[in-house]
RNA sequence: UCGCGGGUAGUUCAAUUGGCAGAACACCGGACUUUGAAUCCGGGGGUUGCAGGUUCGAGCCCUGCCCCGCGAGCCA
C-alpha cells in the first residue's frame, strides 16, 4: 500500500469550509483580534446539557484548536433563582467526557459582577441608563409590539445624579424585589425590539450559588453576556440563531463603555436539533419532573447523560458533529443519522459476544456423553471481533442443551427466511453445523424446544466439503448460562416532530418506548463485562452494560436488519 | 402588522464566489460473507420556493412575490 492510500479522508483539500471557518480565516488574514481566536461555551447551570449542546461544544472548542486558540468554559449564571452547583458539576463532567478540555479552571459570569456593576455605573453617569420605577406589566405595556412604536417611560428623564443615587440604594437593598430596575437609554421607536430601553438590572432578594447574599440585584443576560466576553478576551463569541436579534446590543453596550478597540463579535448559527426527540431545556426537565422517564440520564432522553449511558461513544457524537457542518439554515436532523455514525464507531471497537433475548431450547440428539454418562462439553474458540483481529478470540462452552432465539425458528418458513426451520441445516457461530429434526409445542401451540442433528465433521463450523448454508445463528449453553436483564428502547416520541400536531410534546410519547427483557441468556464472559463498557450482542445490536446496575443492558442502537425490512415490506 | 434571518434530492449539507447541480444518510439492486452485520460495486431520485430581469451563460447578481423560523421576560 502506498503512503497516499491510507492517508486520511479528511485532507487539507476538503478541510470543513462554512460561513464560521470562512469568517475566522478571513479574520486572521487580515489581522482582525491581532490574528487571535478565543471562544467560550456558556451554559446557564440551571439543568443538564443535551445533544443539542454538543454542537456547540464542538463548534466552540474545535474552532478554537482548529485554529491555534483557547476555549473558556464559563457559566452564565446571572438568575439566582433556577441556578444551582448540582448543574455546574454535570456540565463539567459532561464537557470533559465529550472529550474537550477547557484552557482554564471553569469561570463565571458572577465573578464578573463588580465590574459589571461598575460599568453601568459608568452608563448612568454617561446620561445612557436610568432607573425605572415601573412595574414589569407596566413597562412591557409601554414597549408596544411589531409595528407599533414603544412609548417612553416617565422616569426617563430623570437626572443623572438622582439615577447614581436610586441606582445604589438599589445595590444597598433598600428597595423589595421589583420595585424598580436599571434600563439602557437606547430608543423607545427602534424596530429591533431588544432595542427599545432593555433591562440591565433587576431586584432579586435571593441566594446566588456562589455569590451568596452579596447581590440583591442581578444583571440580565444581555448586560452581562458580551461584557464577560469582553473581560476574559473572546474574539469570536458563537451563539445559536435566536441571539441574532440581540446583536445589535451586544454591540451598544460594549460600544457604549470604555474598553479596548478589539472587542469580541457575536456570529450565531443554527441549532441542533433532531427528528422523534426534543431538545429543550424545559420540555426535558418536564419529562423527568412529571417522572415519565427514570431521570435527567434515562437512556431514552437526548441529554449527554442519557446517551451517554445509553452507550453513544463521544467520539461518534463528535464526528456527527464535525459532518453535518454549521449554516443558519434552521434544520432538523434525522436521528438516523446520528445512529449511522454510533454504529460506525462501535462496529469498530466493540467486543462481540453471545446473547439470547428471547430464549428457546435447541437439543442436539446425537451429541456424545462423556465417560461419566453427563453430556460432553466442548469449548469453542469465537473471535471477539472479526472487523479487529488484535482482539483475539475467547473461548466459549458448547453442549447439547443450548438456547437460541426464538426468532430464528420457523415451523413454517415463510418465503425469503433462511435460519433454522424443519429440514434445514445451519451453521451454529463457531460451533457445529446442525439439522432440524423436529420440534415440540405447548398447548398453545407456541414452540418449546427445537431437536437437531449436528455433523462433527464440521467443527469450528467449518464444512470439510465446503457446503454452504444461508444463516449462521448465535447460541448459548443451557448449563453455562449466564442470566442479563435487556432494556430495549424505541424512540420517546412517536411523532417526528412531537409536539405538532397538538402544541404537547407530551400527546406524542410513544407508550412502548422501553420493553425490559428479565431473563436473557448469555455466555459465560458477559458476567465480566465492565460497567459502562459497550459490547455488539452478536446480530443484535450494540448493548452498554449499566454503569450502576450490574447485569442490566440498555440497548444503544440495533444493527441494520435486513431481514426486519423483508418482514416490513412483504406486510404491507 | 413591523424588523431580522433562512429556502439546493426524502433529510442534512456541497458546488473552487457567474461556467457540465454533487456527497453522506435513507431507499432499491448486485457482489462478498462463519453476524440477513460490516465491507465493496451499482441504481433511482432535482422546475435550486415562485415569477420576471441582467448576461454568451444564473443555484450564485437585480426586482417583485410566496413560504418557514426568530423577535414585544425584570429567562438565557
Amino acid at each position: 500500500m502506498s503512503p497516499a492510500d491510507d492517508a486520511p479522508d479528511r485532507g487539507p483539500d476538503t478541510a470543513p469550509t462554512d460561513f464560521l471557518r470562512e469568517l475566522i480565516r478571513s479574520d486572521m488574514a487580515d489581522g482582525t483580534f491581532g490574528g487571535r481566536i478565543q471562544t467560550r461555551f456558556p451554559p446557564e447551570p440551571n439543568g443538564y446539557l443535551h445533544i443539542g449542546h454538543a454542537k456547540a461544544i464542538c463548534l466552540d472548542f474545535g474552532l478554537a484548536a482548529e485554529f491555534g486558540g483557547t476555549c473558556n468554559l464559563r457559566f452564565d449564571d446571572t438568575n439566582p433563582d433556577t441556578e444551582d452547583t448540582e448543574f455546574v458539576e454535570a456540565i463539567v463532567d459532561d464537557v470533559a467526557w465529550l472529550g474537550f478540555e477547557p484552557e482554564r479552571a471553569p469561570l463565571y459570569a458572577s465573578s464578573y459582577f463588580d465590574q459589571l456593576y461598575a460599568w453601568a455605573e459608568h452608563l448612568v453617569s454617561a446620561g445612557l441608563a436610568y432607573v425605572d420605577d415601573q412595574d414589569g406589566e407596566t413597562i412591557s405595556a409601554q414597549r408596544g409590539g411589531f409595528g407599533r412604536p414603544g412609548v417612553e417611560s416617565p422616569f426617563r428623564t430623570r437626572s443623572i445624579e438622582e439615577n447614581l443615587d436610586l441606582f445604589r440604594r438599589m445595590r444597598a437593598g433598600e428597595f423589595p424585589d421589583g420595585a424598580r430596575v436599571l434600563r439602557a437609554k437606547i430608543d423607545m421607536q427602534h424596530d429591533n425590539m431588544q432595542l427599545r430601553d432593555p433591562v440591565m438590572y433587576r431586584i432579586r432578594h435571593a441566594h446566588h450559588h456562589r455569590t451568596g447574599d452579596d447581590w440583591c440585584i442581578y444583571p440580565t443576560y444581555d448586560w452581562a453576556h458580551g461584557q464577560s466576553d469582553a473581560i476574559e478576551g473572546v474574539t469570536h463569541s458563537l451563539c445559536t440563531l435566536e441571539f441574532d436579534s440581540h446583536r445589535p446590543l451586544y454591540d451598544w453596550y460594549l460600544d457604549h463603555l470604555p474598553l479596548p478597540s478589539d472587542r469580541p463579535r457575536q456570529t450565531e448559527f443554527a441549532r441542533l436539533e433532531f427528528t422523534y426527540t426534543v431538545t429543550s431545556k424545559r420540555k426535558l426537565a418536564k419529562l423527568v419532573e412529571d417522572r415519565l422517564v427514570d431521570g435527567w440520564d434515562d437512556p431514552r432522553l437526548p441529554t449527554l447523560r442519557g446517551i451517554r449511558r445509553r452507550g453513544y461513544p463521544a467520539a461518534a457524537i463528535r464526528d456527527f458533529c464535525e459532518f453535518i457542518g454549521v449554516a443558519r439554515t434552521v434544520s432538523r436532523h434525522e436521528i438516523e443519522l446520528l445512529e449511522s455514525f454510533v454504529r460506525r464507531e462501535l462496529n469498530a471497537t466493540a467486543l462481540r459476544r453471545m446473547v439470547v433475548l428471547r430464549p428457546v431450547r435447541l437439543t442436539i440428539t446425537n451429541w456424545p456423553v462423556d465417560e461419566h454418562g453427563a453430556a460432553a462439553v466442548e469449548w469453542v474458540e469465537v473471535a471477539n471481533n472479526p472487523e479487529n483481529p488484535d482482539e483475539g478470540v475467547r473461548r466459549v462452552p458448547f453442549s447439547g442443551s443450548l438456547w437460541i432465539e426464538s426468532d430464528d425458528f420457523r415451523a413454517e418458513p415463510p418465503p425469503k427466511f433462511f435460519r433454522l426451520s424443519p429440514g434445514r441445516e445451519v451453521r451454529l457461530r463457531g460451533a457445529y453445523f446442525v439439522t432440524c429434526t423436529g420440534f415440540e409445542t405447548d398447548d398453545a401451540g407456541n414452540v418449546t424446544e427445537v431437536m437437531c442433528t449436528y455433523d462433527p465433521a464440521t467443527t469450528g463450523g467449518n464444512a470439510p466439503d465446503g457446503r454452504k448454508v444461508k444463516s449462521t445463528m448465535h447460541w448459548v449453553s443451557v448449563d453455562h448460562a449466564v442470566d442479563v436483564m435487556v432494556a430495549l428502547y424505541e424512540r420517546l416520541f412517536a411523532a417526528e416532530v412531537p409536539g405538532e400536531a397538538t402544541g404537547d410534546p407530551l400527546d406524542d410519547l410513544n407508550p412502548t418506548s422501553r420493553e425490559v427483557l428479565e431473563r436473557c441468556r448469555a455466555e459465560p464472559i458477559v458476567g465480566e463485562c465492565p460497567p459502562g463498557s459497550v459490547v455488539q450482542f452478536e446480530r443484535l445490536g450494540y448493548f452498554a452494560h449499566d454503569p450502576s446496575t450490574a447485569g442490566l443492558f440498555h440497548r444503544t442502537v440495533g444493527l441494520r436488519d435486513e431481514w426486519a425490512n423483508i418482514q416490513r415490506r412483504s406486510a404491507r
